[in-house]
RNA sequence: GCAGGGAUGGUAGAGCGGUCAAUUACACCUGACUGUAAAUCAGGCGCCUUUCGGCUACGUAGGUUCGAAUCCUACUCCCUGCA
């Protein structure tokens, strides 16, 4: 049976602090897209400043303008966040005192560019979260079995070394291939195991081929001595814009401190200045570090995917691809 | 000026006669990534060499010793106490 041609979406990447946000609006506007963020902490309410969320508000938009349709309108949104008249998904909208994770959000995005699709428009995933992005856009599957938080605690008393001793006997495929020393990866790999009774399911390995989208990955670099300026004048932009208080208040509403050391960058490290365990200087230092190191990873993460069409931040220079892109039958 | 203490690799800081090209941490470089992913984890990191190995190094200059980052002498600079 001939099926569909798989439908079009955009995907912008590149290092934090690249200029992401800005392209995809400007590429949504010029092509009647919708924008699904795919980064880790905007979804979270409370946390702006330090996610660099956009300044957009929660809005009726689109066919869900007139109530009574958008009753009718099957899963069609009713509201999104909306931020220079585009809307936004999957911002701004989980309790960061609850747990997320890269298979909800896999679910969440598939939902959402299939509501963008309905609606006859162009789905922009955009976002650092490489891992999310890559489920979303590949589709691979990912085991479905639930984190055990008691199993969890139960392993991670135990050493690295009988961690993979107890996978090798178990899983002896998935152990030689996982990283032996990352105790994170083996504790899941073992909770698989466990729960289902079966091997940790092998999916073909990364052959950057969408499963459900035909997609178009836009990366955008710039210089990293560029970028890292970036970095430390954004970081300190944020302190002065109240970034303490954004922290503070996180607290207040009862996120404990290792919770917000767990969301990293700016939250860990505010977190531990305003516990008095490092002093201003050392906060910033660290940031600065730590907010160049993940900037690094992501570019080691993507630099992997032969597919991304890498750019300069200004936002012409996507246009003609992605117009070339759109136009092409397929 | 006198009396002490100290000078070690990009930084902090161990080592105090051989097993030291030098513990460790940070920075830096490279990489991994199967429901925590801004998380988690690995490798490299004086110079030359694919390996074996070689060379230059622990403030400077000498010395003691089979052998010195480690001991001695002088010098330079730094810190502290007394003046």
């Amino acid at each position: 049976m001939h099926s569909d041609p798989k439908p079009k979406i955009l995907a912008i990447v590149g290092p934090t602090a690249s200029g992401k946000s800005e392209l995809a609006v400007a590429l949504a506007k010029k092509f009647r897209g919708e924008i699904i963020s795919c980064d880790s902490r905007q979804i979270y309410k409370g946390m702006d400043l330090g996610t660099g969320k956009v300044p957009g508000k929660w809005k009726i938009f689109g066919i869900a303008r007139h109530p009574e349709r958008a009753k009718r309108a099957e899963g069609s949104l009713k509201k999104a966040f909306v931020y220079k008249s585009v809307p936004h998904h999957l911002i701004d909208f989980q309790n960061p005192a609850r747990q997320y994770s890269a298979a909800r959000f896999q679910r969440d995005a598939k939902r959402a560019i299939a509501d963008i699709l309905k609606r006859g428009r162009l789905p922009i995933l955009c976002g650092g979260a490489m891992h999310w992005i890559d489920a979303v856009v590949f589709g691979q599957a990912i085991p479905a079995v639930k984190p055990d938080f008691r199993l969890r605690a139960k392993l991670e008393k135990q050493s690295a070394d009988t961690l993979y001793k107890r996978l090798s006997k178990l899983d002896p495929v998935r152990a030689a291939n996982i990283d032996k020393f990352n105790k994170r990866r083996l504790i899941r790999a073992l909770e698989i195991v466990i729960a289902t009774g079966k091997p940790v399911p092998i999916f073909q390995s990364s052959n950057f081929q969408s499963l459900n989208y035909k997609p178009l990955w836009i990366g955008i670099t710039r210089p990293q001595a560029d970028l890292y300026k970036k970095i430390d004048a954004r970081l300190k932009q944020r302190l002065k814009a109240g970034m303490l208080k954004e922290v503070a208040g996180l607290r207040k509403r009862g996120l404990s401190w290792k919770r917000l050391e767990n969301f990293g960058l700016e939250y860990k490290f505010v977190s531990l200045y305003l516990q008095k365990k490092i002093s201003r200087g050392e906060m910033v230092k660290q940031l600065s570090y730590s907010i160049k190191h993940y900037s690094k990873r992501q570019m080691t993460w993507w630099k992997r995917n032969k597919e991304i069409i890498w750019i300069k931040p200004e936002a012409k220079k996507a246009i003609k691809p992605t117009k070339q892109f759109l136009l092409n039958k397929g």
